[in-house]
DNA sequence: TTGAAAGCGCTAACAG
DNA sequence: CTGTTAGCGCTTTCAA
């Protein structure tokens, strides 16, 4: 592989001057110039970036690092995340941590030393205590932007999804369409955005002024037991008329039991779920549903991320992003009201 | 950030010293050993790998390019790369071209002068002839090793699955079961293994003394076009008691048709598939399917580029593997055997 | 404009 | 065993 000093000597000039045509502030006249351009032709020549970083101290990669790859949520704010540093002539490196904390430890240590410009990370273990290698890093000085978390006490920049809102336009959704009794299928209650889900439902429900029925509020991981859990519900004597179900797992649950109780979706029970962008693409029907902005969240996680290089003493910032309501054909109004 | 001028300094000793307890050949005094341990500890210090790569002339990095990042096959790929990176203590490091060319493109060329050692690529566009950048890359010396395709005239290694075997196998299990008539839902027919796919099925068919009906072999790319395909094949005068599908989507494609004809599967129709890992999982009843090696590809590709760069003139290689039958639910005897 | 030269932080001889 | 030093390939003063 060739050097900027075989391409000086090609064309004639010094070093200096290659470097000079190759984006420096300096202006090189057009005859040398093209000389040197000839002689990088011909030689194939791709500046070391490696002894570029090291004169210049900065890289210009950033490291987009997800806890689960196999995630499409994850998948969809790595792609934000690329994006957003392709467009400002970043690299964008990206790892996964495959939610093993001494995974991301690794990548963390293996970034410090290859001198990255900047993190953006949705964190392996954002509840647990264990994140001194997180602490450690940000106290060495490398910005970091974490996403779809909030690292407790780490006061750092975040760009995290609003629970509160996209849950209300959903369960207003129904009301508003006249359903008076609406379920919640919940996932599993030590999930971080499980109480948030539970508290902004029962919300809703006052709000609008419809009971509240404590046995058709149920959580569930998925599978099996999610379907149980929906079926229970649906064979209670005073059956709901909607489901809001916080996930993908979830609403196939509640499609299944409906299908075991030979009831049918929307005309006997309608469902709204927060939106998976694999699954709302082949259940039938069509999901009504929540659209999770993890494009942006990964997009806007670059943007801050690099504001913070900018200016690393800036105070932290916490964005906060929306999700959408897709209406599609798995909410209708209810028989009654139709009646 | 500290240096190594620093470290050796406040342990009082030199940079070369530093270097040698760092992981030099060279053995060091305990005493000595122990303050540098110290000063290290003390300054937080992380030895510079940008200075390192430049001075090893390696920088321990390979790359992992794959085309589409959604796509749940690529993702088992990057994971099985990734770890067998991490396993011979080299960094993963992954990109995304979002199946563009010029995206896969901006990736090479930014890792040419990055200096990566070498590279694993699942190509945007492996049929079309617009590589070049590949080519070149290949040229200028860097390692690359090809996956899940053969690169038209490029001679790299590249380790692809077999799509032969795995189809052959389908076929025979729902032979021994009984089943006599068999249809092929394939993938679109320009798609790669698209013919190959129906040779097979031919092959297979003809092995075992079956007849070829050609209306039961049809193809569609996916959703309702499938569904109708599939459909047109069930609603036939002599239906056929099984189907071959080429993937999730297709075998989905079927089970919707079944539903839609009041068809049980597998009482009335068994269904084999190519296998997909996220959609075998929520399938009901869970198909009977031929998992892919996507992982292993991922995994022996990175073994084989390590093997590339210990001896980048050996002859290129290229293998392949086999998928794996995992017989489930979908697939039965026929009624007629059975009865 | 151009060239010469001093490093960026590290490793690997080499000399002591 | 330990210290000194010459680069790795590039950018960036500083003179000419």
């Amino acid at each position: 592989v060739a050097t900027i000093k075989e391409v000086a000597k090609r064309a004639g000039v010094s070093v200096g001057t290659v470097s000079n045509v190759l984006g420096g502030s300096v202006t090189v006249s057009k005859r040398l110039r093209d000389r040197v351009l000839a002689a990088i032709k011909d030689l194939d020549y791709y500046p070391n970036q490696v002894a570029r970083s090291l004169k210049i101290r900065q890289t210009n990669m950033i490291a987009v690092i997800v806890s689960d790859l196999t995630n499409p949520f994850h998948i969809q704010m790595v792609r934000g995340a690329e994006d957003a540093a392709w467009r400002n002539n970043y690299l964008p490196v990206t790892f996964n941590s495959d939610s093993r904390v001494d995974r991301e430890r690794q990548v963390v240590t293996a970034l410090r030393g290859r001198r990255v410009d900047g993190i953006v990370l949705l964190p392996a273990a954002p509840d647990a205590g264990k994140n001194e290698h997180i602490c450690a890093l940000k106290d060495s000085g490398v910005p970091i932007v974490c996403l779809d978390h909030e690292l407790h006490g780490l006061d750092l920049d975040c760009v995290v999804r609003d629970n509160f809102n996209g849950a209300l336009q959903s369960v207003r959704h129904l009301a508003s369409l006249g359903h008076r009794y609406i379920a919640l299928l919940n996932v599993e209650p030590h999930h971080p955005a499980s109480r948030d889900h539970y508290l902004v439902y029962r919300q809703a429900l006052s709000d609008e002024g419809l009971e509240f029925v404590d046995p058709f509020a149920v959580s569930a991981p998925a599978g099996d037991a999610a379907y149980l859990a929906a079926k229970s519900v649906l064979e209670s004597a005073k059956r709901p008329s909607a489901f809001f179900t916080a996930g993908a797992p979830l609403a196939i649950a509640v499609l299944r039991a409906l299908k075991a109780l030979n009831l049918r979706c929307p005309e006997d029970v309608s469902l709204v779920t927060v939106d998976d962008p694999v699954f709302s693409e082949i259940l039938r029907p069509r999901p009504t549903s929540l659209a999770q902005p993890c494009y942006e969240i990964g997009w806007k996680g670059v943007e801050l991320l690099l504001q913070r290089i900018a200016d690393p003493h800036a105070k932290p910032v916490r964005m906060v992003l929306e999700p959408t309501l897709h209406i599609r054909e798995s909410s209708a109004a209810p028989a009654a009201a139709r009646a």
